[in-house]
RNA sequence: GGCGAUGUAGCUCAGCCGGUUAGAGCAUGCGGCUCAUAUCCGCAGUGUCCGGGGUUCGAAUCCCUGCAUCGCCA
């Protein structure tokens, strides 16, 4: 029997709802864990949600919800979503669980009786705006970057974990160990960053500052810092210390991340597990970011589709291809609808789709739906065999899924598939349809066909679970059993002849994209024509203050991205906030003549009181100032 | 500023230790088949392998340099 697997996702910051990172992260994931089955290892396969800390009451405040109600809200957003997704997760952790409150002061205490917790007064550049601390260098001319005041120094004190204690005992792990962080480019960053000196890590947050978190078992005005807390999800879930799943399972834990979060796994989560005396995980795989891009679609027709609705229009198994086919685990790779809609024509319709429909069409038509028997004398002879590629393709597969290139196991799968549309053509069953004697020849091809055809919905089972399914369905298999296991996979013979086919089926149906486009376009005109505003009398109209305006000053807010903050005249000097940061400079506008909106009522941005609003046509989110054709007098009002 | 990565056909990328006419998939063009979802099969391309130097009998592949993009760190 091989070892049990234990496989994790990071537990998901709750301070944003699912994207298609999550959705990778997390399919990546459950694909490896289905991978598992097919060789019958044991899997535990774990997700969760992370729900402490600062952002979330941020969060929380702007939807108007105590953190409780709003964490609720988001981790369910995530915990209906993988459902969807077709994701089997063992179980679902969340850090206000109690079970893992426990299991964070179980270990916190376990670290500060050893001695590598300390107290110390910690000084720094303090902002009231923001609840914050800012290093000299995330600061603006010395200014808090959100709130444009200067910072106060403030002394705190905290708890510090004594990190740095175990930096080279870390970098000789590592070294010892070269795919304990793989890819190796990630190990490298991790390399880099331990040869600079390791500074301890802070592990608390004073309550005065911060409630919402995990109170410190040794102080009672503290709570825990949240990677602290959220790390530790991986023990907890098992029902560390003396849990059965966590004496089975964590001798054999591996990680998936993405790049982002390459650190806290990469460098504090290792020395936590050390100081902590608890064995460190096997493997830490880190994946790369996808870039949505959005520009081939135009946004203001109203056609753009968000990536996570994918699965509701071309459904969850070509989602799932789709990501796992074309990332590379470990780079970077490009999303798009078009290059989801070209794979899935491609790959799924054009050769898989195809190919099952017309094998499972000449079945009905030559055997009357009933799987032929077959003579197995005359296949060696006739070298109707489609055997040696089908376990090729089996091996070639098995050995990219444990090495994690995902991509080229599907590659193998279709290199089989591309195989068997050949054998069609070169055995040309519908010649050997037309006579008696080659019957016995009709009767091996199709049942190679069948085989074939097996064997690849077991192949694409940990990727399209549901696909795979309906195969064995129409195969006249049981779609129930472990149809998938790689000792299956590696027989042959084993469909039953005689047994009668359902009728055929299109696993999936080619997409026609330009005429998706068209429709969307077609009904977002026609909700644009609905929202067309009703008309307006003169006297509303002048309710309006219209005036120009002459830009005298305009600076960028720092940290706002989109923000300009301009000193107009229009007649007295206005300051007012424009969202055009993105479009100009603050030297494009200075001297030019705009037209604002006097009397719209004040209001705060960034910090900055905003009297007046700036007019200017925003298309694709792209913005263009409205001037005036000819210079007139500052504050001139327009009618 | 330091370290590193990447730059190859219209697009996405393979090309390990340097070795014959530089590859794959998709898209394009032509031909074939009819079992099949206008699908499948075959054939055909096109490339100053980012620019400039150098090492070598020989470099996309090694070295130097410049440019561009990106990542990590400061």
């Amino acid at each position: 029997m091989i070892e049990p697997l234990y496989i994790t996702t990071p537990i998901y910051y709750v301070n944003d709802r699912p994207h298609l990172g999550h959705a990778y992260t997390t399919i990546v994931t459950d694909v490896i864990s289905r991978f598992a089955r097919m060789k019958k290892q044991e899997c535990f396969f774990l997700t969760g949600t992370d729900e402490h800390g600062d952002k979330i009451v941020r969060a929380a405040k702007k939807e108007n919800l105590s953190p409780r109600e709003y964490v609720e809200k988001i981790s369910s957003l995530f915990k209906n979503l993988w459902p969807e997704l077709n994701i089997e997760n063992s179980y679902f952790v969340r850090t206000t669980d109690q079970s893992h409150v426990e299991v964070v002061e179980n270990i916190l205490r376990k670290i500060y009786d050893s001695g590598d917790i300390y107290f110390a007064e910690y000084e720094g550049q303090y902002c009231f705006g923001c609840e914050r601390f800012y290093s000299e260098r995330e600061l603006v001319d010395g200014k808090c970057p959100d709130h444009g005041t200067a910072p106060e120094v403030i002394k705190e004190s905290n708890y510090f974990f004594k990190m740095s204690k175990y930096q080279q005992w870390l970098l000789d792990h590592i070294e010892k160990n070269p795919d304990f962080i793989r890819p190796e480019r990630y190990k490298n960053e991790v390399l880099s960053f331990l040869r600079e000196p390791l500074e301890d890590l802070c592990i608390s947050r004073p309550k005065s500052r911060l409630k919402w978190g995990i109170t410190l078992p040794f102080d009672e005005d503290y709570v825990t810092y949240v990677w602290f807390d959220a790390l530790l999800n991986y023990v907890s879930a098992l029902e560390y210390p003396d849990g059965e799943t966590y004496k089975k399972f964590w001798p054999h834990v591996q990680h998936i991340v993405a790049k982002d979060i390459l650190k806290p796994h990469g460098i504090y989560w290792p020395t936590m597990l050390k100081s902590a005396g608890i064995p460190l995980y096997k493997h830490l795989n880190v994946h790369g970011f996808w870039n949505v891009d959005h520009s081939k679609m135009s946004k203001s027709i109203g056609n753009v589709v968000e990536p996570l609705q994918m699965k509701n229009i071309y459904g969850t198994d070509a989602f799932r291809f789709f990501l796992i086919r074309d990332m590379v685990f470990g780079l970077d790779s490009d999303y798009s609808e078009e290059a989801m809609v070209q794979r899935i024509n491609s790959d799924l319709a054009n050769d898989l789709g195809n190919l099952f429909s017309r094998v499972i069409a000449m079945v009905h038509k030559y055997f009357k739906a009933v799987v032929p028997n077959v003579d197995l004398s005359l296949e060696k002879e006739m070298e109707l065999g489609l055997k040696e590629d089908a376990f090729n393709a089996v091996s070639c597969f098995e050995s990219s899924m444990e090495n994690f290139s995902f991509h080229k196991a599907m590659i193998a799968v279709w290199e089989f598939i591309n195989r068997m549309n050949k054998y069609v053509d070169v055995t040309a069953p519908w010649i050997l349809a037309k006579q008696k004697s080659t019957r016995k020849q009709l009767e091996a091809v199709i049942f190679n066909l069948l085989e074939g055809l097996r064997i690849v919905s077991g192949l694409i089972y940990p990727v399209m679970p549901d696909t795979a399914k309906t195969m064995q369905k129409h195969l006249g298999l049981d779609p129930e059993t472990p149809f998938y296991t790689l000792d299956l996979l590696r027989s042959w013979n084993t469909i039953v002849p005689e047994t009668k086919l359902p009728k055929g089926i299109s696993l999936f149906p080619r997409i026609d994209f330009e005429k998706i486009q068209k429709e969307r376009a077609d009904i977002a005109a026609s909700v644009l024509a609905e929202e067309k505003l009703p008309d307006i009398t003169l006297e509303d109209l002048s309710r309006v203050d219209l005036r120009a305006a002459t830009v005298i000053k305009a600076e960028i807010i720092p940290r706002a991205k989109k923000l300009l903050k301009l000193e107009v005249d229009i007649g007295e000097v206005r300051t007012i906030v424009a969202g055009i940061a993105n479009d100009y400079k603050p030297e494009d506008l200075v001297g030019k003549q705009v037209i604002v909106i006097a009397n719209l009522k004040p209001a705060k941005l960034m910090g900055i009181l905003s009297n007046g609003m700036l007019l200017a046509a925003v298309e694709d989110g792209k913005s263009s100032v409205a001037t005036l054709d000819r210079e007139v007098k500052p504050g001139t009002s327009l009618r």
